[in-house]
RNA sequence: GCCGGAGUGGCGGAACCUGGCAGACGCGAUGGAUUCAAAAUCCAUUGUCCGCAAGGGCGUGCGGGUUCAAAUCCCGCCUCCGGCACCA
């Protein structure tokens, strides 16, 4: 038998009898006790990088390390297969989106299975199937039902190079979250989620997701943006009243003027018959002129003009000008503000450039503000001024009381905010799943009926984003149809939906994928829901992370599932970079997974990756490239490996007899069994790595010491094997039949120790005298306390640093001793 | 500005949750064994300063505090990373 480590002979012969015998393949429902586990599931959008190898890598540990620990593990994958990134892919290289991206999708089940991951492949899903985005459709129709998904006019962000607009969320600094082009805002008639229906629900539900790290959660909750506060309503001279959003009612004393967004209809309305019309418009156009991040940005001075119109504030009669202003957004609260120069920093940089009166109403603990020369908003604590009624109470009361005042008034009420936006899912692109509507002259918006489902994309149309239209719309054959309702000529809604709606329920789909009369059926659902553990990266915190647990919550009301939160436990994987750079072809650092494979095999890459450092840490390559993996990974599984042949041959009649050596080896073993156990747990792959080292090296000394009892060794090297399957299960898998065994390693139970030879009889106890350490002495382990003392007084190495007696000792058994001199 | 996270040898990192020998494990480096030689492998040393040594001093971003004892807990800073940011 062959007895170098072949590494690309084993991996291909396992890859083959896992695939062939369908090994992790799970049952519609699980026998026994479950672990639901999912990578967040890949764009095809090229071959496999690293950053797949190591998502897939930690997924896959994880999934193996259940399995071991006898639970039935789904671990499922699947492709994001619609959207941008295929589809600019495709178009670069003058190719149909759905070739590109199917030839992509079969390279990267192949290397997802080379890589060694032992996921269910009678589950692949792939979101550009119709088979799966019939029920995009379905879902789009059942919220379209309720009142979730409806269509509005406004001002969206649109990517100029990329065609299409965006959700609030896929802009990331006023730049596509795609391409980085900056993003205009565009007027146009698009398709919504009523996302904001479940923010609060999305807020309050927050606790359930234990397993979420604090950065994830603050992303999610700021991003939500909840703010507390009231509604007021002013009176207009000659019109009707507006309503603000304010969250200090309480400074409604200090409202010297009122500011409205410019692109607010109700501006139009007001300026009428004021004679300033025309300056209105030209207002109007400037400000559009601004890309997002000038408009929003705090360094530019701000820009208003008076309306020629007045407002009532409702506690003091007091007529106050309306303003429109470009610092005041027309999408958040009413688009309409009260403006209080004296307490808010943009008011009074408002003010003060064009000259507008302000008010001191809260008055600080320490000092005097003054209104005339005061160039800092004041926002600390303080009591009420210049308040009416309400003076001299304290800001700490200050919100409610007033609040509650106004609402018995009839002139407000509590109320509360989001930042969060409601979801746009309209696209203008090819390459997604077509809004199942029609657009009707008598009937309006119809619904395509539901045995209609799915609603084929066309091929063969032009699909190269134009910009005016969607692509879709060049596809008249397509687009004009009879009016489901009345039979009239109609016409389709030629947008496609973003792709983020595929991924809001894909990990549904993967428990009943091949359903073909419902998106999945519940009970197969909740057999596996809510998944166990969930692996992706961080850069979905505000999008797939907010999007899905939103479709969740719906689910939920529409009774098709059960659990208010879908993954309570979440890894985010660390990036991974090369010279603090993301690794891409064009700045040449790129590592070939394909080269490790062939040079050093899939485990050792599988083992390079884990030990390299928490899977939540960023990781840096090497600047050596692939070539880091020899010594770090490779020479380690050789060393392995090399234990195990060593062993196979055998030691002349059973080698040595059990004694005092063989002894210390087996309680490493069991202790290595415990800590390593404890480290899969907290999925610590680096310590546990360390630990086998640690083990293998004691097993080396025991060799070189003349040990050779074949009973132990076989017992330390099975178990060793055991350990090591989730990381390098294809030596694993090998070593383990050439020791003779017929089934999978991969199934066998996880080694259990024994806690009698796990635990430590002798313990190093540590002597400190005044904090600093003075003398180490070996202890039994039920060393008494008195013992202890006895033995740290009589150390002569401690009585040259104590003075006589101590003033007082310390013992806590059964490691440490501290004096006090 | 607000909100999070992080700062430990030449390098990746461990110990932080739960205060108790800082630097596990690995890389690299140095020395040695083996070899005609190299690779591979094996063994040893490797925070830093003083010292021939025994030994001792210092040491986890900075400054304080709590404690017999602080990388770990508390307070105040600095730096880096990430997010949000004219959200009223």
């Amino acid at each position: 038998m062959e007895r170098d480590y072949d590494h690309i002979a084993i991996e291909e012969r396992w890859m083959k009898d896992w695939i062939d015998n369908k090994v992790w393949s799970m049952p519609e429902t699980p026998r026994k006790e479950k672990r639901y586990t999912v990578t967040m599931y890949p764009y095809p959008s090229g071959d496999m990088h690293m950053g797949h190898v190591e998502i897939f890598t930690i997924h896959d540990a994880i999934a193996r390390y259940y399995r071991m620990r006898g639970y039935d593990v789904l671990s499922p994958i699947g492709f994001d297969s619609f959207g941008l990134p295929a589809e600019n892919a495709a178009i670069q290289r003058g190719l149909d989106p759905k070739e590109w991206t199917y030839a992509n999708i079969e390279k990267l089940y192949s290397s997802a299975q080379r890589i060694g991951c032992s996921f269910d492949w009678d589950r692949k899903i792939a979101t550009s199937d119709p088979e799966y985005y019939k029920w995009n459709q379905w879902f789009f129709l059942k919220f379209y039902e309720r009142g979730l998904a409806y269509r509005k006019a406004a001002a969206a962000n649109w990517c100029p190079n990329d065609k299409t607009v965006l959700a609030n969320e896929q802009v990331v600094a006023g730049k596509c979250e795609r391409c980085g082009a900056e993003v205009t805002k565009v007027f146009m008639t698009q398709w919504f989620f009523k996302v904001t229906d479940y923010a609060d629900r999305l807020l309050d539900d927050m606790p359930l997701n234990t397993g979420w790290n604090e950065r994830l959660k603050t992303l999610q909750v700021n991003w939500i943006g909840r703010s507390f506060g009231a509604e007021v309503e002013f009176d207009v001279e000659g019109a009707d009243p507006i309503t603000v959003y304010t969250t200090r009612p309480d400074t409604l004393w200090g409202a010297t003027f009122f500011v409205m967004a410019p692109e607010l209809p109700l501006a139009e309305e007001l300026v009428k018959g004021t004679g300033k019309e025309q300056e209105l418009t030209d207002f109007k156009n400037q400000v559009a002129k601004l890309t997002e991040i000038d408009r929003t940005s705090t360094e530019r001075p701000k820009k208003g003009m008076f309306l020629g119109r007045y407002a009532i504030n409702p506690v003091n009669g007091e007529k106050i000008p309306i303003w429109v202003a470009d610092y005041v957004l027309m999408d958040y609260g009413t688009g309409a503000i009260m403006a209080v120069p004296a307490h808010d920093q943009r008011d009074l940089d408002f003010a003060r450039q064009y000259d507008l009166p302000v008010r001191v109403v809260i008055q600080p603990p320490d000092r005097e503000l003054d209104e005339d020369t005061m160039t800092e908003a004041y926002v600390g604590p303080g009591t009420m001024v210049n308040s009416g009624p309400f003076d001299g109470t304290s800001v700490d009361e200050s919100v409610k009381k007033v609040t509650d005042w106004l609402a018995s008034e009839g002139r407000g009420r509590h109320a509360k905010n989001f930042r969060l936006r409601d979801w746009l899912v309209s696209r203008q692109r090819y390459w997604g799943t077509p809004i199942p509507i029609v657009f009707c002259d008598d009937c309006g918006e119809v619904p395509v009926p539901y045995e209609e489902l799915p609603l084929v994309l066309p091929e063969n149309v032009d699909f190269t984003p134009t910009g005016e239209a969607s692509p879709l719309a060049t596809a008249t054959d397509w687009v004009n149809v009879a009016c489901p309702k009345c039979g009239k000529p109609a016409r389709r809604e030629t947008d496609t939906m973003d792709t983020f709606v595929d991924s809001s329920w894909y990990f549904h789909r993967y428990t009943d994928p091949h359903n073909t009369e419902i998106p999945f059926e519940r009970a197969k659902s909740d057999a596996w829901m809510p998944m166990d553990q969930y692996t992706g990266g961080i850069e979905h915190a505000v999008l797939h992370l907010i999007y899905a647990r939103f479709f969740q919550k719906v689910l939920v009301d529409m009774g098709m599932a059960r659990d208010p939160e879908p993954f309570p436990n979440l890894l985010n994987q660390g990036l991974i970079t090369m010279g603090g750079k993301r690794m891409s072809k064009s700045r040449g650092n790129i590592v070939e997974p394909q080269e490790a494979f062939q040079r050093f095999g899939a485990d050792s890459l599988r083992l390079f990756m884990l030990f390299s450092g928490p899977p939540e840490a960023n990781f840096d390559w090497p600047e050596e490239g692939v070539d880091a993996i020899g010594p770090v990974a490779y020479d380690w599984l050789k060393r392995v490996w090399r234990l195990c042949e060593e062993n196979r041959d055998g030691f002349d009649g059973g080698g040595t007899e059990a004694g005092p050596a063989e002894e210390t080896l087996r309680k490493d073993l069991h202790r290595t069994i415990k800590v390593v156990t404890a480290d899969y747990e907290a999925f610590s792959f680096n310590t546990a790595i360390a630990r086998l080292h640690e083990l293998v090296n004691q097993a080396y000394r025991y060799r070189s010491g003349g040990g050779t009892n074949q009973q132990v060794l076989d017992e330390v090297i099975e178990v060793l094997l055991k350990l090591l399957a989730p990381i390098a299960p294809y030596l694993a898998e090998e070593q383990w039949h050439r020791l003779g065994h017929e089934t999978s390693i991969h199934f066998e139970p996880w080694p259990e120790h024994d806690p009698q030879l796990a635990t430590e009889e002798e313990v190093t106890m540590v002597v400190q005298v005044n904090g600093k350490v003075r003398d180490t002495i070996l202890v039994p382990a039920d060393v008494t306390e008195a013992k202890m003392t006895e033995l740290a007084l009589a150390s002569e190495k401690v009585q040259g640093f104590l003075n006589g007696e101590p003033k007082k000792v310390i013992v806590k058994p059964p490691k440490l001793v501290s004096l006090v001199a």
